[in-house]
DNA sequence: TACCAATTTTTGATATATCAAAAATGGCTA
DNA sequence: TAGCCATTTTTGATATATCAAAAATTGGTA
């Protein structure tokens, strides 16, 4: 895979310490971002021996890799043992959103103590770009803006452990995400919430902050819940009942 | 592996639905739960080819076991990729502690909503359980019964994803506290933290059970962070410095 | 006796082979 | 034409083969 996979996949610093990336681990991490980046489909599925063949790669590195997407539960295992990317239930989505908001509320919480300026500034360059990428309609840009956003509140709070978790929590309802996110922009919003979290985070009051981007997260939630019938101008190519799951 | 490994592996009665249990599932539950009882020594190292050999398995599915216990931060890699169990130090402990915290939290307040007189009384049992086998000194069932009696909470929040994001931290400090607890016990305590969740959630009350559950987190982890430096009655057969982590 | 370097062995990572189960295909019938 | 069963193909799961890197061993030396 040297010269094959290599390419778009980051090559650390040769720091000789930790682990040589493995082909698995590529694979993980390339299937992983496709995954956030809603390249799949809630419902699509995953071939190891097609993946393998696209990578020029074996299939045992990828089934690896798949296996531990689905060990998160980012992938799921149909029937006949093939992966294929859940499709949530609105339970589920919900499920997830309350595991998460306890988190987030903590990372923020932290984060309003331990954050630099210069980390404030980033996050103000952040929002300024998600601004920008939902006003064009660029949803794609706009969804790994804000993740962006997000995941640098979650570094801020020094700790390594919340980060891991929140950021699995986030790989679920990715496609779940990316497949409903062109109906639900709110970036025009005057007083857009990430603005009020980057000056709660400023002035250094956690609880503020705590408070602050768990609304986030539910009124951005409550936007996708109620869209959630809407038909999006995508193909639907479903077979007989669409029901399923 | 038919004859070989199932004689210790439960076998699910046969639904016919979900995929088939495979080996490299047999064996990452069987992993998992010696992690969670404390078989493994924090450090000791993994050997594929070695544990295949045991179950009398080829080792692919071993090492996909394995590599997805690496993945979730069950194990790690050292530098010549092999696995061990990994040391955590006093920082990652916290971490950990304090990531479960709110999560133990919520599934407490849910657990008061939706929990069943019949949950109640099987509370009552495993603390008695746990009790009895702390005072006979019977660590392990004891550490296992404790866990048993959380799990127990968890569940009854119906809450899936909270389930498995506060079980997989567990797996995290399995092997950490088993080390540790021989020199930790409370269950003599006059009214242990246990009676009054138990309480809290017959009552119905949320938002005490919630307070009540973080509580006996923190004093649990008090106690072991106290006694860290003292020494077990067991081997102590480090080479050289035993510093390492 | 303690230490070091060369050699041997072991190990993990990947590729390939194999097999049974699942899916797709195609032709036949109603 | 629509539906169904038998055949073929594909697929996932596991075992085995292979190779390079790491670890262990051994023999020699200071």
């Amino acid at each position: 895979m040297g010269s094959r996979m290599s390419a778009d996949v980051i090559e650390p610093a040769a720091r000789e310490e930790v682990p040589r990336d493995s082909l698995s681990e590529r694979v993980y991490a390339q299937l992983r971002l496709e995954l956030m980046m809603g390249m799949y489909e809630p419902g699509a599925r995953l071939n190891i021996r097609r993946i393998a063949a696209n990578y020029d790669i074996s299939p045992t590195p990828v089934r690896e890799a798949v296996m531990q997407l689905v060990r998160e539960g980012a992938l799921e295992l149909k029937l006949g043992h093939q992966a294929r990317v859940p499709i949530l239930s609105v339970r589920e989505y919900i499920e997830i959103r309350e595991t998460r908001a306890p988190l987030e509320r903590l990372a923020s919480e932290l984060a309003a103590v331990h954050i630099t300026k210069d980390e404030i500034a980033s996050l103000r360059d952040l929002h300024r770009r998600f601004v920008e990428a939902e006003r064009e309609g660029r949803w794609k840009d706009a969804l790994a803006v804000n993740q962006e956003f997000h995941f640098l509140i979650y570094r801020s709070s020094q700790n390594a452990t919340l980060v891991r978790v929140i950021e699995n929590l986030w790989l679920l309802i990715g496609p779940f995400i990316n497949h409903q996110y062109p109906l639900v922009q709110r970036a025009h919003i005057e007083l857009h919430p990430h603005l009020l979290v980057i000056d709660a985070l400023e002035r250094k009051s956690p609880s503020e902050a705590g408070e602050l981007i768990v609304r986030d997260l539910r009124e951005g939630s409550y936007l996708i819940l109620s869209h959630l019938g809407d038909e999006k101008g995508k193909k639907r190519r479903g077979r007989k009942s669409g029901a399923g799951n």
